[in-house]
DNA sequence: ATTCTATGGGAACATCCGTTCTATGTCAAG
DNA sequence: CTTGACATAGAACGGATGTTCCCATAGAAT
């Protein structure tokens, strides 16, 4: 095994993919690949692609057209790689209607609203996560103002301490609040250490509609 | 132009082809989407990217394998590429403390607490932020909980209705509250519209320390 | 000189894959 | 009912594309 240098012409190939990939959107062909690097027998590029497999700089899917992928090491070093987070803004959050749910559409299309976060903010996964604006003072006893941002996640799953939105069916009622079940009622804990708490005795009469993850305060 | 809504097929393929290119590096064939979503022709399949070109979610190289390509919305969904800003942690706000601020030395060093945000939550420069956690209940006034990261500008200037830093010289106290001007007096409002302001008459009992950008609350 | 290995070239081949044509079904408008 | 736009299916065609085989060249090793 070679573990050597790359020729010139492996070294231009590599070039070549990188800008092919960035400007098209897929990878070249073999005969893309001769053309631009002036070869003209296939079987030549086919060879010196092998080669850079085996030289690490890219992986190939047999008899798979265009299928080239660089190696990790080479797309970090060409785009900057951020981990951040697309959070789609479904809408705005009233006391008075329940939380807006994600749609199907709008989390894969055309949301323009969205907000962009680091990942290191939100420790898990990042699936389900949405994000809604909040209207109106009626969420000062959970802390939050109008304007505030509220990154939440669609889970049916919630511990004790969490903070979640809830509709309360008998109110007509959306609140922000830390839920606890207490034997066999639900107590819901204002964020606010000064205000009294709400028991819930009848579980039809609370909808978990989501956990709060973040909350979000652009002041200027 | 139809302007219309896409079918559930349609999403589909807009999901799968997203999936498939961040898996394998190369965009699907027509084939690969076929069998994906459950389209034996390939003339179907075909046909559906064409109404995808058309309202403006990809776009499609002719007689080229694989030439699909999601258009620039999308692709934002897809890759992350963002520009982000690190933020130096350089400490905790407490109500009885001055707020610290960065020194030459944690700025030119490395620190290593720094939270990472994208620059679209800041919509200045990015110069002389620093951000601090609080701790405590103090700031509950200023819909601040204990936890949360405050990030600030260390700014001379200020304009009403900023929300600033200020070290109370003869309380010995540090709070967090809009700033407004009123003729000789100062007025510092609480965040939180119930509770009552505080009314500065003597200019050197007040220290502004800093400008108030973000906000930012980890819940889980 | 001979042999081996790495590299390059050309052509044939098989398959991959986009394109096109015809047929069918649905549904709302006329 | 008829018509036409729209969506789906299946099949066939042809170009695109990866693979393979044979041969040539150059240089190093034997």
């Amino acid at each position: 095994m070679t573990k050597g240098k790359l020729s010139d012409r492996q070294r231009r190939m590599l070039d070549f993919i990188r800008h092919f990939s960035d400007e098209n959107g897929y990878p070249p062909s073999i005969r893309d690949i001769g053309k631009a690097v002036g070869i003209s027998s296939t079987s030549v590029v086919n060879y010196n692609l092998n080669r850079l497999v085996e030289e690490g700089y890219l992986r190939r899917d047999q008899n798979v057209s265009r299928g080239i992928r660089l190696s990790e090491k080479l797309t970090r070093a060409t785009q900057q790689v951020v981990d951040t987070l697309r959070i789609p803004l479904v809408g705005r959050i009233f006391a008075s209607e329940p939380v807006p749910l994600p749609s199907t559409d709008s989390l894969m299309f055309g949301v323009d609203e969205a907000i962009e976060i680091t990942r290191d903010m939100i420790p898990s996964s990042g699936e389900g996560l949405f994000a809604l604006e909040v209207k109106g003072d009626s969420m000062i006893d959970a802390m939050i103002n109008d304007g505030d941002i509220v990154v939440m996640k669609q889970d049916l799953e919630w511990r004790n301490g969490d903070m979640v939105a809830v509709w309360l069916v008998d109110r007509e009622e959306t609140t922000l609040k830390h839920i606890y079940r207490e034997g066999n009622r639900i107590r819901l804990q204002p964020a606010n250490p000064t205000m009294p708490p709400i028991y819930i005795n009848d579980p039809k009469n609370l909808q978990v509609q989501g956990k709060v993850m973040l909350v979000v305060r652009q002041l200027q």
